[in-house]
DNA sequence: CTGAAAGCGCTTACAG
DNA sequence: CTGAAAGCGCTTACAG
């Protein structure tokens, strides 16, 4: 066992000061070449690293980033913290990571954890519950004690901070024009997230794209046995062509519907839904999905929390940036 | 914006020492009562959290466990987090979440870096690459500079560290030798991790299980394509009534070759796989799973490493925590 | 070119 | 019961 070595320890197997040993091996043009090559090479021989948390406290930053995730199984979710890994790795920052279970208690705790100074500055998702009951103050909190949030994903919410999501509305407006333009009649959307912010908003892009038809063949609920027999109405007894679905689960409850009723996709139903590519993918048949691209949005909002953190912006202006989806046809569209 | 009050600044409005403060507010009986309430209350007025940076460094510890996921995306691994991140913050403990991806290259960076004591102690999960160059310096690199690891999942490996995994070995044992029990002839195995050590030890239950035959129908690729071929033929030509997968990509592609094929499950072909709930559920048909307990094991590797930490466990002796799984029966199976 | 000193924000043994 | 002092391991403005 090595048993870290300090500066102080260094310098005085050196025989110099400790001021002079962290001098040169921050390379300062104040030192002799060498002492300098001198007290390097000492250092490489002991494996010298500076204590990270004697620098921060010196620094008064921690260096750190505080990662606030709804659902981890969500893999989503997952690959926006894969990107987000990614891109602080670049900066040499560190990614602590919360799960709230979409329950504000737990977020309320996280952020009362946060304010006391832990992190440089905080990225999160609102969990579901936050959303409904409209509580921000924990957040309001975190800006008061000058940590700057970016808020992603969930972004239609009017709270003074950076933004970083996807567009969900314009999403699902080009998928529902794109079957349009195909030549579809029945188009209809299944949600299971209509209670929820994004879910609105897919809602809305395909509202929007169906505009002039009255009685739009819509199936939602939180409950997974009832949305099915919805699904199943659309399906059998309103004949619909094309089904978009808002969520993961609404999307397999489709898959499943047209399986169990032998109905042929995408032959005689189209199927496209918001989930990820390692299912779809694999799923029989192969479900056509919206790519959201989430690597992307986790990067993103490490650069734009850093670009904050580095006063590239001006304060009380906030920045909203918006990562664009793409389609991909697998065989339940047949494109 | 209130911007921290530091324990200095505190003093001065009270007229007091800033160690007659520090002591007020952990409740040293050195302090009067009298003091002691004036400080906690302008303490709750002003609403002080002491700096964690300043603490950890008078403590030199830091509050926090480096995780290093192989594979965020894979739900497993999310689930793993997401038990130890309950169990962390039951400790007052944070989460810096490092992916591997599993690069060698990846994990070598992450562990020197954790070197410097960014971390008071490591869990990790092997990279593939790692595992199969056998190049474990970086590991030793930790153990040298005596931060405690504790290796999960992947532990059939000769390291000197606390293990916790998963009895992948008995897993498949017990699920073949249910499947002879229940009198089926031709059992085979799917396998897209036969090279890894997981894998090779859930082929190794399976072989013991069916001890006695020879020629095991087994498929194993690492190719897709290439996978999917051989599943075919253990289906169609050898006609096999079970089929045991090793993971989710070998049981994602059997539920393919069945549905394409037109073999009936369970009627003609039971299967089995080592598959998240989430998806497993939602398959059509559902497919019957081996449940890992993904929580569990991370909440107890937590506890492994807070126990090393408090020296609960002699050094120089290792832990090791078997998670026992369970057999779900859903629709592929049948039972 | 080198070093003593102050300070980041705390905690705690010690003196009074 | 209170406070001065030392120290955790660093960085950096300043003096020499």
């Amino acid at each position: 066992m090595k048993s870290k070595i300090t500066l102080k320890e260094l310098a005085k197997l050196l025989n110099v000061s400790v001021s002079t040993v962290s001098k040169a091996l921050h390379d300062s043009p104040e030192i002799s070449p060498k002492t300098a090559e001198r007290v390097k090479e000492l250092a490489k021989l002991h494996n010298y690293r500076p204590n990270p948390v004697a620098v921060n406290l010196k620094k008064s930053k921690t260096g750190t980033i505080g990662v606030v995730i709804p659902n981890i199984s969500n893999s989503f979710f997952a690959r926006v913290l894969s990107g987000m890994e990614a891109e602080a790795h670049k900066h040499e920052q560190q990614i602590i990571t919360y799960i709230s279970n979409e329950s504000l208690e737990r977020e309320k705790q996280i952020c009362d954890m946060l304010t006391s100074g832990m992190v440089d500055g905080v990225l999160i998702a609102i969990s579901e519950e936050t959303q409904k009951k409209k509580q921000f103050d924990h957040l309001f909190a975190l800006l008061d004690y000058d940590i700057p949030v970016v808020i992603y994903d969930r972004i239609n919410l009017d709270l003074p901070a950076d933004k970083i999501g996807v567009d969900d509305e314009k999403s699902f407006y080009d998928t529902a024009s794109f079957f349009k333009a195909k030549g579809l009649q029945k188009i209809g959307l299944a949600s299971a997230i209509h209670h929820v912010g994004i879910g609105q908003l897919r809602i809305k892009g395909y509202q929007k794209a169906m505009q002039g038809e009255n009685m739009l063949p819509m199936a939602t609920s939180t409950k997974a046995d009832e949305l099915k027999r919805k699904i199943k109405d659309l399906v059998i007894d309103q004949k619909i062509e094309a089904l978009l679905c808002t969520d993961f689960e609404s999307a397999i409850l489709a898959t499943r519907v047209a399986y169990e009723e032998g109905i042929k996709v995408p032959q005689d139903l189209k199927l496209i839904g918001y989930i990820g590519r390692e299912v779809a993918e694999y799923l029989t048949p192969s479900l056509s999905y919206i790519e959201q691209h989430p690597k992307e949005l986790g990067v993103a909002a490490i650069e734009v929390l850093n670009n904050r953190l580095q006063g590239k912006y001006e304060s009380g202006q906030f920045e909203e940036k918006i990562i664009t989806t793409t389609m991909v046809h697998l065989e339940s569209t047949g494109f």
